[in-house]
DNA sequence: AATCTAAGTCTGAATTTTGAACTCAGATAG
DNA sequence: CTATCTGAGTTCAAAATTCAGACTTAGATT
């Protein structure tokens, strides 16, 4: 877990994952949305993309020239379970229980939520997990 | 979750709030484990009970005069699922599947792991979920 | 030929982080 | 009682990082 801090642990790229779950890939849309400094902007994309988690990928809209789009890899992807407990969290914790926001079925609109289950699929208190070793 | 990402987004957080996981609340000892310097793990763990985040509480060993303990809140335990999602993530991308730690009851030892799920506790896609503002 | 725009690079000033040395208060040893 | 030790900080100057803002570049448009 060391290495997922190192990578995470940055107030900017918190918030370039979160746009990127949003599904801002652009740079200046980005730069727009978080306000962030170009220098850093760039910075900080060109380590996730070194690290694997977004991807440049080219792109060319009509009648327009060729642009780059970062998006989430498979890896980046993954993130979402941590991204969506953490908005969780927030919501719980921060805000107040006031939550502005839930998480949704994106299609059926049915609420979801993230939680500890056992190989069975059955639900476990977060308190009774411990990290071990594996053999 | 923006205000998620500015209580995170650094690098000595994130690696705090693991050692407040593994039951380490000592100063001293975060700093012998982090090699964090002085001055920035104290403002850090500050910031973390300004926060409400940890909880700074004195005990006392017999025969020795009073101490600090910082011990994670009822919020700081609501992380625990946001550490447990990023372990699994770290586990399964980072260290590239050869995962050396696992999540599991701490009493059973069986293996645990977070989901994704609904209503019903029925396991969902993560690739299915979204933010939603609710009503 | 001049202008526009996305996506940068460059720059010097402001802020944060770092390591090392110093402080302070209570316990214990001599 | 005086000296010493230790946990938990402060303080300080040097080094690294971040910042805002100006400049650059390569295609597309006027």
């Amino acid at each position: 877990m060391a290495l997922a801090a190192e990578i995470l642990g940055d107030r900017w790229t918190l918030l370039i994952l979160r746009e990127a779950f949003y599904g801002v890939c652009r740079y200046d849309d980005m730069r727009e949305d978080l306000k962030a400094p170009r220098s850093t902007l760039t910075d900080r994309l060109n380590s996730l993309v070194a690290r694997g988690i977004l991807e440049k990928r080219p792109y060319q809209e009509a009648g327009d020239r060729v642009r780059q789009a970062y998006v989430l890899t498979q890896a980046g992807q993954g993130l979402a379970l941590t991204f969506l407990a953490l908005a969780q969290w927030g919501e719980a914790h921060v805000t107040g229980g006031a939550a502005p926001v839930g998480v949704v079925d994106r299609e059926t609109g049915a609420p979801l939520h993230v939680a500890l289950v056992d190989a069975e699929g059955a639900p476990a208190d977060p308190a009774r997990a411990a990290l071990r070793l594996r053999r």
